[in-house]
DNA sequence: AGCGGGATTTTCT
DNA sequence: GAAAATCCCGCTT
């Protein structure tokens, strides 16, 4: 059982995608302090043809062969940001698709981002980029260090761990990648 | 409640 | 030149 970030992070995107549900962002915006709870992820590795990194390494996919712990934001549809947590081990192409959060603190900040309210304001990994301000200067980021942080939050109980295959791909999609927490509202489809 | 199309630009073929 | 780890709106059941 891992009891600190950098060791749970260091494993497989797969393994690591159910233990951050639970887990705290942190993002220090307009000199406000935002806290969400992470709700649903999904895993994506260098050998699953669903994920950027099975190409192999581009100016584009750098960051998931990089570390793990670092921020892996990507632009898509022409209009959305989607950001991942890059896990280990370096070297190695993989990461975790954050697809929604749970506001615990400055919420009336994410709703005004996203100009909209209630679940509709993080319940999906574009709108939850959007509502916190998370756009491609911060492709990269070190997780540890504001303004956006990782921690570890209170532990999720098996049980309450729903396991599904992913959202909005068209390769890949009978792997059972995605992971949120059974009954919480902010998650983006059952 | 569910389906279909449009928006809009980066990335890779 | 086509596809894309999405979202929103409008139309039909």
């Amino acid at each position: 059982m891992a009891s600190d970030l950098a060791s749970l992070l260091s494993g497989s995107a797969e393994d690591v995608a159910p233990r951050l549900l639970g887990a705290v962002l942190t993002r220090e915006l307009n000199g406000e302090t935002v806290r969400v709870k992470i709700v649903e992820t999904e895993a994506y590795d260098q050998t699953d043809v669903a994920s950027h990194s099975y190409r192999g390494e581009t100016e584009r996919t750098k960051v998931m062969f990089g570390p793990a712990g670092y921020l892996y934001v990507y632009f898509t549809y022409g209009m959305h940001y989607c950001c991942n947590v890059v896990t280990g081990p370096a070297g190695h192409g993989a990461a975790v698709l954050i697809r929604a959060v749970e506001p615990i603190e400055g919420e009336a900040l994410l709703q005004i981002n996203r100009k909209a309210t209630g679940v509709n304001t993080t319940n999906g990994p574009a709108k939850l980029c959007q509502a916190l301000g998370i756009h491609k200067h911060l492709n990269g980021h070190d997780l540890r260090r504001l303004p956006l942080r990782l921690e570890l939050g209170d532990s999720i109980t098996q049980e309450s761990i729903m396991q599904t295959t992913r959202i909005g791909i068209a390769k890949g999609v009978d792997v059972p990648w995605r992971f949120y927490i059974r009954g919480n509202s902010w998650v983006s489809k059952v």
